[in-house]
DNA sequence: AGTGAATTGAGAGTCGCTGTCAAAATCAAG
DNA sequence: CTTGATTTTGACAGCGACTCTCAATTCACT
């Protein structure tokens, strides 16, 4: 035992280099997810408070605002960012649909990797409750510029030019739809099918034909 | 006297066909609108309280949300959605891009036609204040059904298929665009060339030539 | 163990917003 | 002009999201 202390002087076990502060963060972040999510199952997303998820994740109303800075994100993921990164270190004479075809897909499928129902139940209060469709479309608004950046790079213009704004918010706006469609389609198809339908739409418009 | 009185029973003289009632409305509407304009400019938007702008009004803040459903959409324009309406009564053989524009411009020139600075000073409050701005996506995003019908019709595609939502909906959010762009450019810009150069993108892309 | 730092809970407070209810203003008729 | 019905208004109470402060607890390191 004393071997073993010595030899590890602060991980006791699995967890290789994770203190109990850090261990106990992660559980009770995970805690008031999974609280509000039941919560909202139960009894929908409106008539579910703050107070009601802090009993049942068995924390302060205080400590919920310290984790989440606002209700809508509790139920939104926020693992998007890295994702963004991973779009700008893609290589640079790749075109930008294959770039953001390949980052999408990765969202879908990083977002589909966990739990599917929770996947679901996000999309469907994104196309149900307009507070969760606003924070959400706010979010990657947020990250217009760096994606502007990228498609400017790609083409060679000005990020700022009024015409890569336009697109790259035009992109954000489509592609979000891509959530309430499949939710109202009952979940049927294939999410990575939607992205390619919905990124054909920006090469050759609303027009295109079926396959 | 009496004369007058009997030719002219309720109304006095100027507004023709419009009670007391009425008018008194629109006053109050006014006031309201006008006060919040000036404590922001004042203050800012996250200073400035209903019970400021009902003070100010001189009004009580419970006749405020009798007016308007938010703080957001004092500030905002509500004269879009009967826009909407004469875009869907264009000619049906006009193609949408043409219609697009149109109504589009017919919106600027209703904004900009009152009042100068407070169209400026929206601009600035949908660039920079998140809920302005997602209030009027969400207001946008309502009328996004009408559009897709529109759209759906011109190209004679399902209103509910996938690429014509998308479609729709990054029309939405790259025109939106517009206002933080030319609230950013100092407004230097003519609005009606900033919608056809934005338009131009979904023609060619965001790699369009400049002039 | 004991010190220093981080995490938490409790409480009070603000603001947007919703509802109710009685008072006041307006309108229509006699 | 007075009466009675209808509409508009203001005062009030209340809810929920969110912020801030402060003391108590918990963890990390020696």
């Amino acid at each position: 035992m004393t071997t073993m202390t010595a030899l590890h002087p602060t991980s006791p076990a699995d967890p290789p280099q994770l203190g109990l502060r850090e261990r106990k963060k992660i559980k009770t972040r995970e805690a008031i997810r999974t609280a509000t999510y039941e919560l909202i199952e139960e009894q929908g997303y409106d008539a579910t408070t703050i107070e009601q998820i802090a009993d049942r994740a068995e924390v302060s109303p205080s400590t919920v605002f310290r984790y989440f800075p606002t209700k809508e994100d509790i139920v939104l993921t926020d693992e998007y960012g890295p994702l963004l990164e991973e779009f700008r270190d893609r290589p640079a004479d790749e075109p930008w649909q294959d770039s953001l075809r390949h980052i999408t897909r990765r969202a879908i499928g990083l977002g589909l990797g966990e739990e599917p129902e929770i996947t679901r139940l996000r999309c469907r209060l994104i196309a149900e409750v307009p507070a969760v469709r606003s924070r959400l479309m706010e979010s990657m608004s947020a990250a217009g510029p760096l994606l502007a950046g990228a498609i400017a790079a790609r083409t060679g213009r000005d990020p700022e030019s009024l015409e890569v704004r336009v697109f790259t918010m035009s992109l954000i706006g489509g592609l979000m739809e891509i959530f309430p469609y499949w939710a109202r389609t009952g979940f049927r198809d294939d999410p990575a099918d939607l992205v390619d339908r919905a990124l054909a739409v920006y090469d050759r418009g609303p027009g295109a034909e079926n396959p």
